[in-house]
DNA sequence: AACTGTGAAGTTTTTCACAGCC
DNA sequence: GGCTGTGAAAAACTTCACAGTT
């Protein structure tokens, strides 16, 4: 995800050269941090459940994961566990915590206040995984000023200068697919650093910054694949 | 995963006579399977761009996804391309809507009338991809015959009746994390085949039902990894 | 006895590179 | 010139299997 598979036809095409960018954070394959969250998610469901240890082989077989994958993508980071034992449940949501940086409170800004960008600024799960909202921005007059739970929503104008400001460095965007490029395009000019997508378009951002899609039908139609037509 | 046998429809086309047999065969892999819609998502673009043809780089280019697995990928349901020109628009959207099973429209019910369910139930995007909204299920008497956009919200209690009588095959699940367990055992009493669910937590159900998981956490925490601490 | 961490082996996925066609 | 489709090669990923620890 980090690096741009451009290759050298494709660069050869467009007449420039490409310098082919590394992993930006060592050679952890991000497959292997894709898996992290769901892990941190069952740590915490067995941490409600005031579980003290687990195992590799527990949380696989939740996760519907072998449990050599899961020692073995741990293992990448360090020895959280011990033999015999397993892992403390509370050691390992803090170390993954720390590895995947959500031991503190990233401000969130959405971008969109119809109804995905409502029920997003209503959603409580964010809050104690790590992010907070802290704005919702939309550009239409009828939107601007209007209360939506604990936000009034502020006018796209004053974003860049919003967003700068307080240092946020991630944003949702939910936004029409056809406005979608044009607000990354200003995110990105914001500074921002990685975009959660729920408009059903892929957008073009520098390759430093993060993307990552929320697209239910590309769901819905990978399962119809395996339904009886 | 269960391989579907392609249909014949497709293999006379343009005059051409592709050999199905070949194709059918063999297990295509599912991380195929779940590029399809990502495809699909793009060529639906250019249509609406009213572009008439496109070739696997452009594809590739707009995906970030080399041209020679897009290719590859396509290949595995055959030839829909053309040497020297590339891939017909409207045709490799049939054609890709065929093997996606997403060439009819789909039912789906949606469980729990919250904001998460009041936003999938307002939102309009899945109507023009194969998929529209039955019915919205809630358990809360505070919320049932509440209408919510163009539904009313009804008792959890006729829920397996209505999936049953009306052959609904998917549902999305957006309740909250305790009862998506309990909520989804039903689902699959009433003979729902694909569960798409919103809840932050894994679930169990029987491997001849599909599910997959919608964490717009998980996704940013992805994405806080490459950032700086 | 139970479990982790890890090289080695095995498998899957991606990319290369080019024949064949427009 | 451009492009697809595809075997072969390369790379990435997962699982195996077991030494070592509790």
């Amino acid at each position: 995800m980090v690096n741009l598979a451009l290759r050298a036809d494709f660069a050869n095409v467009a007449g420039l050269v490409f310098i082919m960018s590394s992993k930006s954070s060592g050679d952890i394959p991000d497959i292997v941090i894709g898996r992290l969250p769901l892990y941190l998610r069952s740590l915490r469901r067995l941490q409600n459940d005031m579980q003290i240890v687990t195992s590799s082989h527990e949380l696989g077989e939740r996760l519907e994961i072998s449990s050599a994958q899961i020692r073995k993508d741990l293992s990448h980071f360090g020895g959280f566990g011990k033999q015999g034992t397993g892992y403390q449940v509370g050691f390992l949501i803090d170390r993954l915590e720390a590895v995947l940086h959500v031991n503190k409170e990233w401000l969130v800004a959405v971008v969109g206040a119809g109804n995905l960008g409502s029920a997003i600024s209503h959603y409580r799960g964010f809050q104690d995984r790590g992010f907070r909202i802290a704005h919702l921005f939309d550009i239409s007059p009828t939107k601007i000023g209007v209360r939506l739970g604990d936000f009034v929503v502020r006018p796209i104008e004053c974003m860049e200068a919003t967003i700068r400001s307080e240092g946020i460095k991630i944003a949702m965007l939910a936004v029409p697919a056809e406005n979608a490029q044009t607000v990354a395009d200003q995110l990105v000019a914001a500074d921002i650093k990685a975009i959660l997508n729920y408009a059903p378009i892929n957008i073009n951002v520098p390759k430093q910054v993060q993307i990552q899609y929320i697209d239910p039908v590309a769901h819905l139609q990978r399962m119809t694949y395996y339904l009886d037509d």
